[in-house]
DNA sequence: GAACGTTATTCGATAATGTCGAATATGCTA
DNA sequence: TAGCATATTCGACATTATCGAATAACGTTC
């Protein structure tokens, strides 16, 4: 691990959480000298990753960023092939669907299909969730044991009053999730709302995304139709990636560093 | 300038114009011994702002360039102040309107309103747009002399048969847009789009951004409503920002660094 | 299915490079 | 306007990244 490459990505990891940092404050946070802080900001800035808040003499998140994100959405084959899926799910079931993926300990949204009723909704794509807490990320975790036995090293914070923070009862939940193929979360990440996730897997049967569905807790459970939908769901962008038996099996696989 | 930051900013630029690279490849274009670019690669990979493309050894841009972004966006000041004054400028002139920043030599587009019509349209957040070819990098351009002076020193790129790179052309139009604090763009960025922007200056009178619309070239002229009611918008904002007077004066700023 | 070529990855000695403290400049506050 | 806090520059030093060589993994061809 580069040491300057590790502090520059903590500096724009900080400023995700702090919105606007001045290198003293930046400093403090890193545990490191301002002039170094300073050095490795400058750096940054002269790339656009960083920028320099309008007016004042602290320091923001850069519009490079933005650009750099937008490609890697371009970048991504699921999503592509997935997006004229997920819309036809949210059509037939009626309901908001998403396309996530891994991000350490979250899952980040990288694709959202709006509920068809036409209501005022917020953008979804770059959202993120933790794993625990998310249909979609225990998806991921049933399908990829070393992610879950990192996350289960630290105690898992507790988002609402349904939130699973118990290692033992999630892995309960793996097991029955490994068989259905399907993941549920019932208020766990956002009171009011709850949600239902199958896994995506490329030509490898490496489970890569999850689908999901979205619908208020007031309407739960979802009709058996919905999750026979988002299953087809999920098959048929698993098979458009190359994959074509289903379920796809657990199986632990070597991680690629 | 920090060397290993800057290459690591170089890697994610270079990904960001060939979607996928293996290592050998990065090498190539960076000039540097493979083992050297790999060790920064896999610090970059180490927080997720580079990925190994699934099922390949070759590596791609990374989820956390998503979450940084939507960070950044979340951040911007100015974004989230306009919104809600170009959705009232998108109702009035049934045009699709555009809030842009600068990135360097692009314009980068901060957000987006549909045009009201409801028809099909791409969401164009993230969008980027060389500034000489574009009616808010023109805006931009004109109050920021150290940026011009800048773009200037290499030849500019030709987008459509009208895009202007003369630079002796552009500049004349900077001594209009000071005027009259509009500026305009036909067919120079893409064929058959044009559109019209207007300043955003901040507390201090700094041009932070620009508003614009954009209609279809076949609707050109517009009608003098939709600049009367843009430059308002654009007003609106600044105000909302904290700066009064109209429209805002060039003046040669410091560049802070 | 085996053997080659290609590409990724690891390792360690070297010296180039980032680091950090002190000095200076800048900007804010009272 | 003075004083303080914060950003920024500078340069000597030693840590740290670098690069070549060796190894491992991969994919491809016969």
């Amino acid at each position: 691990m580069i040491q300057s490459i590790d502090r520059a990505a903590q500096v724009l990891s900080s400023l995700q959480g702090a919105r606007h940092l001045g290198i003293t404050e930046l400093a403090g946070l890193l545990g490191l000298p301002p002039s170094t802080v300073h050095g490795i900001v400058k750096s940054l800035k002269a790339h656009g990753l960083v920028a320099k808040e309008p007016g004042g003499n602290r320091y923001m998140l850069g519009p490079a960023l933005l650009k750099l994100s937008n490609v890697y959405l371009d970048t991504l084959d699921v999503r592509a092939r997935a997006m004229r899926w997920t819309q036809e799910l949210s059509r037939r079931t009626g309901l908001a669907t998403r396309l996530g993926s891994e991000l350490f300990d979250e899952v980040i949204v990288i694709h959202h299909n709006n509920r068809p009723d036409g209501s005022e909704q917020m953008p979804e794509t770059g959202l993120s969730i933790p794993v625990h807490a998310s249909a979609m990320g225990k998806i991921l975790l049933t399908y990829n044991a070393d992610a879950a036995d990192q996350l289960f090293e630290k105690p898992l914070r507790s988002l609402t009053g349904d939130t699973i923070t118990d290692p033992a009862k999630l892995i309960l939940q793996f097991a029955q999730i490994a068989e259905r193929g399907i993941a549920t979360e019932e208020d766990e990440a956002v009171l009011g709302e709850s949600s239902i996730a199958a896994p995506i897997a490329d030509r490898n049967g490496s489970v890569i995304a999850a689908v999901a569905v979205v619908l208020p807790s007031s309407e739960w459970p979802p009709e058996d139709n919905v999750l026979n939908v988002l299953r087809e769901t999920a098959r048929n962008i698993s098979r458009e990636l190359g994959y074509t038996s289903w379920p796809p099996p657990v199986v632990r696989r070597p991680a690629d560093d």
